[in-house]
DNA sequence: TTGTAAGCGTTATCAA
DNA sequence: TTGATAACGCTTACAA
């Protein structure tokens, strides 16, 4: 095993002091062109690179940002989601030279757990939070610690944002213009916790919108939203913005509604047969995830119900599983890799030193595809 | 943000050296009872953990971990396999308080890339590697390198064993006693390289044999293995071993047969389209993963072929999608998170100093659904 | 059983 | 523009 070159052993070959490689290495001033050339030249031919520990230890940066999923486990690894988002944000990190530490715990405690010790023992300068919920600890836990992080989703205070809000919401504002739309309190007075944060979102009202005029236009009338577990903050936000859709159109909320689940296979199919079960069953189903939507099409070809004649379906993100299913499942494609490297940007953004700032991602586009048409006319 | 505590500020605290709340803390001998009790009582106090990045640059150990996984972009994230992996990998991992540091990259030489930084920076202090190939140049980089590794699949060595030598094997042999099977050097006089890596596998042959069995059983004689890619072990000794079976059952190659795909959906639809517009068409499919047999059972909707009326399908992993479908898919079930918990227990103990081994998973099980059924008496 | 001190490989602060 | 030198927090000889 070869042993590892330090910067010592580039300073006795380049004849100069430590410092000056330190120096020369990382490219700050204090020495001239040609001892930095030739310093450059020998850590080359010895393939030095920086003992990642001792720069930590120094003070400098860990160089390590972390990453945990608190998922239960038998909801791990059916959604593309998780591995492209991650995808995305390794791209950008790469480049910095970054590594992403990962772990996948079992809940929301032991991930609060998770970071307690990362930072105790200073083994990440960042953090990446997924899932965020409409009553989220993590936030006040992280600003606590100093722990620099940015949040993938939706903020709670966007959660309580209007549509019009929405609308108007710049590309990449900074938490404190944000803030101020609704003032430093909430609506319902009580104090609102600082989004010291950085977050990137993607507009699930807009999306859902999208989805419901395709729909609507397809004159359905009666549609059920399978809806993800009511605790995760988009998931509120997407069942209050069909809640305001169904209002704008007049309709009957006993016929335009949502119901939830735990995002899993089995969840879906069971609500999804629950629904159908209805004397005045819906003729349109939008499903929180593209499993769901599958299960939930077995279930209608299981019923004999076919679909898009009789039922129309819709799947909350692509994947290939939408593609590979008979028929096709029209979806709403999102760039989640996309959405990966813009966290991973903030968090880069925010650990150089930048304030922290709400980001709105690529809205979802509507792929239609076989699963999706005229709502019947008599049932 | 709470400033991080430190042996210092324990030692002082509890009135003691240094060392010895090191000693106390690390639980080595060298301090009494009373002051052990003690400068732990104090450490809880302070809610002291230690800096990792100290630790790693004294010598010891990094408390990391690494996991690489070479995928073109396109194929990330269908697959339940991966997280499966990597959940059973850390319940093991942090009882020991390691943390897995884990890199997605587009392919291997990348992934050589990345264990060579890793190992330079000393940023893991060992490996598990996933995807063992026919021709794979990582034991060799990281035996040269010395960075403990244990090979997550089958090894190259396994791949030349026959089907006895292979039903003898113990279920944790050491790698010697394997080796000397075949002699110090392969049967073709080339120096055989030491299998020096740490090996989990799975009974890939035995698991073909099950399924084929059952097929073979239901009256099937024409089947094609939808195989993934032909440069990964695994699908390498798959195909072997279903030559190896339809030999010993005097069954033509050309109607049992493998052809090879990249494990995507979309050519594992390609592929099933073309084997089922052969004018002697299979009986029976079996794929090599959960995607490309449910994107095979669309096809096979689409052409209005009854499943399992008329063609039988096996998918190898199980998965929600398995279930899901109509019909649900009749699948080779392994305990996936099973399997990472061996790889991570292997490679705590090389990094333990213990000797390399080869550990078999538990054999796979064929759990009968819907989509296989008696051959069709005549097509 | 305890304390002292050297070292791990950086970064950063001083003088020269 | 340089070169000593002191941190950083821990482990571990070695001395008391």
């Amino acid at each position: 095993m070869a042993r590892r070159p330090t910067i010592k052993d580039i300073a006795r070959r380049a004849e100069v002091s430590q410092s000056a490689v330190s120096f020369a290495l990382n490219g700050r001033p204090g020495v001239s062109q040609d001892t930095r050339a030739r310093i450059r030249r020998v850590a080359e031919e010895l393939g030095w690179q920086p003992n990642s520990a001792a720069r930590a230890l120094s003070g400098a940066r860990a160089g390590v940002v972390g990453l945990v999923l608190a998922r239960p486990a038998h909801t791990l690894g059916v959604e593309s989601f998780f591995l492209q988002l991650v995808s995305g944000i390794q791209e950008v990190l790469a480049a910095g030279r970054i590594a992403l530490l990962f772990q996948v715990v079992e809940d929301i405690d032991a991930e609060c757990a998770v970071y307690r010790r990362w930072w105790a023992e200073r083994r990440v300068d960042g953090v990446i939070v997924v899932d965020p919920r409409t009553q989220d600890p993590r936030p006040e836990l992280l600003t606590g610690l100093g722990l620099p992080a940015v949040m993938v989703g939706t903020t709670q205070t966007q959660t309580t944002q209007t549509a019009a809000q929405t609308a108007t919401a710049a590309t990449a504002a900074t938490v404190p213009a944000v803030a101020a739309a609704s003032g430093p309190d909430g609506p319902d007075g009580r104090a609102q916790p600082p989004a010291t944060l950085s977050t990137i979102w993607a507009d699930d009202a807009g999306a859902m919108a999208q989805v419901l005029d395709h729909l609507h236009r397809l004159g359905h009338r009666r549609i059920t939203h399978v809806a993800g577990l009511p605790a995760l903050a988009h998931t509120a936000r997407r069942m209050a913005s069909l809640r305001a859709w169904s209002e704008r159109h007049g309709l009957d909320p006993a016929q335009v509604r949502s119901v939830v689940t735990d995002y899993s296979d089995a969840e879906g199919a069971a609500a999804t047969r629950r629904v159908l079960a209805d004397p005045e069953p819906p003729t349109a189903l939008v499903y929180d995830n593209d499993v769901m939507a599958v299960a939930g099409a077995a279930v209608a070809a299981g019923l004999g119900i076919p679909v898009p004649a009789r039922l129309s379906l819709v799947a909350w993100d692509d994947s290939a599983l939408c593609r590979v299913t008979h028929p096709r499942l029209t979806a709403l494609v999102r760039d989640t890799a996309g959405f990966g490297r813009l966290a991973a940007e903030e968090l880069l953004a925010v650990l150089a030193g930048g304030p922290p700032r709400v980001r709105e991602s690529e809205l979802p586009r509507l792929e239609p595809r076989d699963s999706t048409a005229q709502a019947p006319v008599a049932y």
